[in-house]
DNA sequence: TCTGGTTTGTGTCTAATTGTACAAAAACAA
DNA sequence: TTGTTTTTGTACAATTAGACACAAACCAGA
């Protein structure tokens, strides 16, 4: 088990087979296969033992995967077996969409600190929190202790507001800017850009 | 120029060079260097080289790559020197902020079609565009041609409007929803799910 | 025209990733 | 108990992706 020296395109699986198996739960199934997950998540069955088996031995043979196990293992490896607070940047709609969004409570989130640059957005409520003026970014973000941020303001202050998230101790971004942004080697970030998955599907058109 | 049996993921960088490149453009400038748009990026020099010499020789030694040339020959590649239609499934607060991002128009996509199955929503408009009954999905995208859709639903709808969208046409799908999509080898999928992304993230932490 | 400085496209090598196959472990039925 | 079936974890092989290096092409300036 050397969970120092992962690969990232294993690592970027896990929350796949973390969110399938979750499903699985809900629907009260209680095992499965490496065979059943991979058909569920179109992955071979033997990239998925191999992906787990990265990180231990948590199948049996002959049965397969008891599944509250393997939700609570890989909680366990991406961290999210607690709650991170996460700070939303821009309060356009999309902003506010995902501040309200009620799909990251049961997956380890929590939107904590919502910003904006609009006087006539701050002080205002979206869902229970309140907007916070951008210029304290820094001094809040770092007095709550955020280490999370999702940002969605326009393309053309992402990087500006980037380097003030880093400043601030912020490890991580979720950047719905469509920008790529540079940061230092210690901050990941992911994309999540629209246009961009658009025009990977319609190339094989 | 083997335009035919190109690699995933190096399909996969071309829309993020695309952005970079346009985003260039507009700040005026004509002319880049690998190593400059690399850095950009993120992405190695010598990778960028490798990726764009796929589909033909682009650049100019000593001088290296005309912008806008650079731009149009990607355009064509991504088949994004056209104007594709989409439909957006599931007018939640997520989807009505897509229908109406204005974001997409530039990058070769309009919303032309919305959908739900809410009857109090159904007739309403959301932008310019009026929602229309998901119970007649299939007809209203087989006549509309349409060959793209996003998908805004609940996760628990997602798998049987997928069905339907396939039925009627569609080759690629952007998925919303917080679950893997079963389809036949000729749709492509692309995944939008910000807790994803944040346990990509919080991985590392 | 010639020289020095850039930058591309690509051949070669290395590393990373995936596929294949199977022994070992477990479950179950007779 | 014994034999059959299932399924894991992993060794090995094959494939794919990426790093490196450099000749060839081009520009600019003297």
């Amino acid at each position: 088990m050397n969970t120092e020296n992962v690969p990232d395109i294993i690592v970027s699986r896990l929350p796949v087979y973390l969110r399938a198996l979750q499903r699985m739960a809900e629907n009260g199934v209680s095992t499965t296969s490496s065979q059943e997950l991979g058909d569920s998540v179109g992955i071979s069955a033997a990239q998925i033992r191999k992906d787990l088996s990265q990180f231990g031995e948590f199948g049996k043979q002959g049965t397969g995967y008891h599944i509250p196990f393997l939700i609570e293992r890989l909680c366990q490896i991406l961290k999210v077996d607690r709650s991170w607070d996460v700070a939303v940047v821009g309060m356009g709609e999309l902003g506010r969409a995902i501040a309200r969004y009620q799909g990251f409570a049961n997956r380890g989130f929590r939107v904590q600190l919502c910003f904006d640059s609009e006087s006539a957005k701050i002080g205002q409520k979206v869902g229970d929190i309140m907007v916070r003026d951008v210029k304290n970014i820094v001094k809040d973000i770092r007095n709550a202790g955020v280490k999370v941020a999702m940002l969605c303001v326009p393309a053309a202050a992402a990087q500006e507001v980037t380097d003030q998230l880093i400043e601030a101790g912020v490890q991580g971004i979720l950047n719905y800017a469509p920008v790529s942004l540079v940061v230092p080697a210690h901050v990941k970030v992911q994309y999540i850009d629209p246009a961009i998955g658009l025009q990977r599907i319609t190339y094989y058109l």
